[in-house]
DNA sequence: ATTAGCACTCGAACTCTTGGAGTGCTAAAT
DNA sequence: ATTTAGCACTCCAAGAGTTCGAGTGCTAAT
C-alpha cells in the first residue's frame, strides 16, 4: 500500500525536522513547524501508521520519533528533491580545489578534503581500478646491483613503479634486453590481461639463464599486479567526533576503529560501487544497517564516480551520520565531483 | 635541594601507582601497596613538601596526588630503570615485524604499525631528511607530449620520482639530452647544495631553446626539491580512544583534531628532533606541557631514530597520554627501533 | 476521517544524601 | 628533629528520589 499524500508529507517533515535538531519529533511539534492543516491528533494517526509500516520508530514509549533506516531510504528515493547549491557555496567549493595540481592523484586527494571539509564528515576516494587500462610503456631500470625499478606508465597517464629485488649479479644490459621485450609485448595490452604466463612468453628467445630470468619476470608481473591494487584515501575522520550522533565514546571509538582498517573499508566500497550501476551516471547511497561493516550502523554512505578516461573510473564519497542533510550532502558530492572530473580533463 | 632517598621514593611510587590505576594516589593507598617502613603521617608530610617542590599536584582539596609535568620528567630522568623487554614481548614484536619488505618505505611504515599495536598509543614515524644524500642517478624520461617523469636515485638507497609537466612541443630527444647533461653534472651532489642555479648551470652548452630549457629545468629542480621535503606518517589515532584518559570527548576531540593536521605534528617533531642530539643515540622525550601543539596538553612525545645509513636518519616514535608507563613504552620503541635498523641493513 | 480530551509513560535534569578516601594540623613519642 | 597517632574537616562519586514536560494511545464526539 502507497503512502497517501499527506503521510508522505509527515515523513518528509519528520526526517527534515530530526535532522535539524536532533531530537525526535513529536505530532506537536510537527503542527507548530508545518502548514498541515490538520490537528495533532490526526498527525498522531498518521505517525502510528508510519510506524507499522516501519518508516519511523520511537527510541521510547513516551518520545517523539525518529525515521528508521527504511524512513530515510524512502525519503531518499522518492520523498526529498535535490537542490542546486547556491551560487556562494558553490564559489566557496571552487575555491578550495586547487587548480594548479598537475598530478592526478594529488587532484584526488585535494577534492576528497574539500569534500570532507564542506560536509563536515569523513571522506574518501579510491583508485582508479586499472584493470582495463593497457599498458603504454614499461620500463625496467638498474638502480643498483640486485635493486631495479620497474616502471609503468598506463593510458590513463596514470604512473606506477616499483621498486624489486634481482639477483645481484644481474647485469645493465641483461636488465635492458628484458625490460625492452617485455615493453614490445605486452604494450596495449589491458592489465587484467596480463598474467605471469603472458610475462614470461614475451621474453621467449633471450639468451638468458632461464633462472635468473624468471626471477626478473616474476618481480615485473608481481610489480604490473600491484599497481591494479586498490588504494582508499580516508580523510577526516576526526571530524566525526564533532558530530553529536558519535557524541558517546563508545560509538565513536567502534567507528573509528573500524574506519583505521582502511583496506577493509576499501573492499566494502568496491562492493557497493560493483553493485548498482549508478542510475544517472551520480551517486550510490548506504543507509544504515545496509551497510555490513561493523559499528557503521549509524552510518550512511554516499559515493560517486569520477572518471579518469571513459572506461577508467574511481569513487569519490562521505560517511556521515544516517541523520544528514541527504538532499545538502549529495549536492556538494555532485559538485565536487563535477569540478573535480573537470579539472581531470583540463590535465590531458 | 635535591630529593632525599625516601622522597625519590615516595615519588617513584606514586607515578607508578598512579600510572598503573588512573586514580590520585593517597598516603594510605601508598603504605598499603609499598613497603615504606613508616606511618602514612610521614608520608603525608613528605608529600605535602614534593607538592611545594612541584613534583606532584592534587586535583582537588581531598583527594590524592598525581604527578606533574615536572614529576614525571624526574621521573623519567632520574628515577625509573629501563628494563629489557621479556622474550616474549621482543618474540611478539618481531613476530609482527614483517621481514619480508624489501622497499624501506614500506619497512618503516611495518614497523610504525607495529609500534602502535604494542603500545596502544599513537606512532608515527618521519621520513627520513635526505638532504645530506646525494643523487647516484637522474633521469628524465617522457611519458607522453607535455608531461615527464623525473626519477632520482638517492646514495640511501631511495628512489623518488615526480611526474611534471613540460611545453608539449619538447621532444624526446632533447629531453635526453637534458636528462643526461643534468645527471652527468649532479651526480654526487648532496640535495641540499643543489640549487636552481647549480641545475641550469648544467645543461650550459645545449643547443636547445632557452625558455624551453628554462621550463623543464625549473621542473626538474622542483623535483627535487620535493624530493627532499619531510613526510609524516600517522598511524593507530582510533586507540586513543580507548584510553582513559581522552574518554571525555573535548579531550579527545581536541587531540584527533590536532593530529589530523600531519604537517604541523611533522613541523614538531623536527624541531624537538632538531633540538636534543639524544644522548645515548637513543630517545627523546617531551612530556605534557613540553609540547606546544595545541591538545596535546596530557600527552607525551617519545622519538626514536633509525638510520638509512651513517648519515641519513628519520624518526619513529609514538604519542601517548603522559600518565604512561615510561619504562616499557621506551623499551618498546627501542626494541621496535632495533629491529628496523636491523631490517633496514639487510636491505642494503 | 478528524478532533478534543484525558490518563498515562518515561527520560532528562535536578536536588539531596551518604560514604569513603583523602588532607592538614596538633601534640605526644622516639 | 623525625615520626606518629588522632582528629576534624573536605569534597567527590554514586545512588536515590523528585519534578517536569513532551509524547503517546485511546475513546467518544464531530
Amino acid at each position: 500500500m502507497p503512502l497517501d499524500e499527506r503521510k508522505k508529507q509527515v515523513l518528509h517533515a519528520i526526517v527534515d525536522d530530526y535532522v535539524s535538531t536532533n531530537d525526535p519529533v513529536g505530532s506537536k511539534a510537527l503542527i507548530e513547524r508545518h502548514n498541515f492543516n490538520v490537528s495533532s491528533a490526526t498527525l498522531r494517526n498518521d505517525m502510528a501508521e508510519l510506524e507499522k509500516l516501519g518508516y519511523i520508530e520511537k527510541p521510547h514509549t513516551s518520545a517523539g520519533r525518529i525515521p528508521s533506516d527504511r524512513g530515510y531510504r524512502e525519503y531518499v528515493d522518492s520523498l526529498m528533491t535535490v537542490e542546486r547549491l547556491t551560487d556562494e557555496e558553490q564559489e566557496e567549493i571552487k575555491s578550495r580545489i586547487d587548480t594548479s595540481i598537475d598530478e592526478v592523484t594529488d587532484l584526488i586527494k585535494n577534492a576528497t578534503q574539500t569534500l570532507s571539509e564542506t560536509t563536515g564528515f569523513v571522506s574518501l576516494s579510491m583508485s582508479p581500478r586499472l584493470r582495463k587500462s593497457f599498458l603504454t610503456q614499461l620500463k625496467i631500470l638498474m638502480i643498483e646491483p640486485g635493486k631495479a625499478l620497474v616502471l609503468m606508465v598506463l593510458s590513463a597517464g596514470v604512473v606506477k613503479d616499483k621498486i624489486v629485488r634481482i639477483p645481484s649479479y644481474v647485469t645493465d644490459e641483461q636488465i635492458i634486453k628484458i625490460s625492452s621485450s617485455i615493453e614490445k609485448h605486452l604494450t596495449g595490452k589491458p592489465l587484467d590481461e596480463i598474467t605471469l604466463i603472458t610475462v614470461e612468453s614475451s621474453v621467449d628467445n633471450i639468451e638468458i639463464p632461464q633462472p635468473l630470468l624468471k626471477q626478473v619476470i616474476y618481480e615485473a608481473y608481481s610489480a604490473i599486479k600491484q599497481a591494479d591494487e586498490l588504494n582508499i584515501y580516508l580523510e577526516g575522520e576526526h571530524r566525526m567526533l564533532e558530530l553529536p550522533d558519535f557524541s558517546t565514546m563508545g560509538r565513536a571509538r567502534e567507528l573509528l576503529g573500524t574506519l583505521s582498517d582502511s583496506s577493509m573499508v576499501a573492499g566494502y566500497v568496491n562492493e557497493i560501487a560493483g553493485d548498482d550501476t549508478p542510475n544517472d551516471g551520480s551517486y550510490m547511497i548506504r543507509i544504515g544497517q545496509e551497510i555490513t561493516l561493523n559499528g557503521l550502523e549509524d552510518c550512511s554512505f554516499i559515493t560517486a564516480t569520477y572518471n579518469l578516461t571513459d572506461s577508467i573510473s574511481g569513487n569519490i564519497g562521505i560517511i556521515g551520520p544516517k541523520r544528514m542533510e541527504y538532499s545538502k550532502v549529495i549536492s556538494q558530492i555532485d559538485f565536487v565531483t563535477t569540478t573535480l572530473n573537470e579539472n581531470i580533463k583540463k590535465l590531458n
